[in-house]
DNA sequence: GCCTGTGAAGGATTTCACAGCC
DNA sequence: GGCTGTGAAATCCTTCACAGGC
């Protein structure tokens, strides 16, 4: 029963996941399919078929119960620890990420960034010194961290990557305006607004 | 043949023209679904039939040709033209947004701000006066705008993307960490880096 | 009666494999 | 010979509809 989750059912589960962290916050216990799919615009049946994927989580008649779903969506999606991030790239866009302060909330913790500019070398943002790009490979080999982030230029995204990955790095959040290939075994998530937009533009010309 | 063109579809395209950009820029004229298939990790046959849907848009035994095939995809996702653009919310990430120089090269401009807050109201951001959000719908109804992009806090996002919708605009960019509702024929897009972390987490766990 | 869990059906998407054109 | 276009097959995903537990 244990199946392999589909990646499109795990895409949606951290969605689900703040859903009812905003209902538990309200004081809700219960929910149903059918109120949580109204509540986000998904089917109720869909609903079901992707929390059955973490067990027999509802029970019939009531609906499911807040607080032990959310715990076992977060337990499951890894979302109830810390984990350590890189940053890569303090350029402007960098610079926001660094500050962005709703990573640290969900347990995403940036503990060290890197960039080649050697007049941002040394300097402090966000309570942490921006170190030279070149140690990046030997710095992760004694500090291991989770994921790294890329928000450096797309001509030098893929070789950030490259080097994320000789690094052990197992999870990528890319910024940048270009497709880096990663080996196998290797997660990537793209944030490129710019896109996004793209794909808009095509329903309402 | 003007078959419906799937949204699955519809969102690869935009990263098909980066690519054929790119390649447009190193002076590559013609290109295999082979070789862009490598360049962006995606099977060959996928990206044959998602071609398919602009037309006939391939040489048999060639390949594509790049100028060609990126001027026929800009112009199906209607990315030939200029969109104009209003921003609500400048708090750090708004204004990040605001200031960010990837839009306006895209043909993204934003014309316009909005934001609740007496403090920053009539400030001048990246060229543009900030408006008084109140001001939002009536605003609109005199200088319609393609796209709306939304950057105020969750508790807020819903209410601005309601006005923006009866302000006539239909395509909304959100970035508030909650999943507001559109009615039908509008197309929302989310840019949610904490989310995309979240459904990694799973896979290094 | 309400609402989950679930097989079955239906639909959509991807991959295969090859005919046909350059 | 190389590579697109394309039916057919395979796979994946969503919706339906209802049995069964609360």
């Amino acid at each position: 029963m244990a199946l392999e989750i589909p990646e499109v059912v795990i895409n949606r589960l951290p969605v689900y996941a703040r859903a009812l962290s905003d209902l538990a916050a309200n004081g809700t216990t219960v929910v149903s399919s059918q109120a949580l799919g109204e509540m986000l615009d998904v089917t109720p049946a869909q609903i079901r078929k992707d929390l059955r994927y973490l067990g027999r989580v509802g029970k019939q008649g009531r609906g499911y119960h807040v607080p032990t779903l959310l715990a076992t969506l977060r337990s499951i999606l890894g979302i109830d620890r810390t984990w350590r991030v890189a940053l890569v790239g303090v350029g402007r866009l960098g610079q926001a990420i660094a500050e962005y302060n709703g990573f640290a909330p969900q347990g995403f913790r940036i503990v060290a960034i890197f960039d080649s500019d050697p007049k941002v070398v040394g300097t402090t943002i966000a309570g942490v010194t921006v170190q030279e790009a070149a140690g990046l490979e030997d710095w992760l080999r004694s500090n291991p961290v989770d994921i790294g982030i890329v928000a450096v230029p797309a001509s030098a995204a893929q070789e950030v990557v490259d080097r994320l990955v000789s690094g052990g790095v197992r999870a990528i959040l890319n910024y940048a305006p270009m497709t880096p290939l990663v080996p196998p075994g290797v997660t990537i998530r793209h944030v490129d607004p710019v896109l996004a937009m793209q794909s808009m533009t095509f329903y309402i010309k």
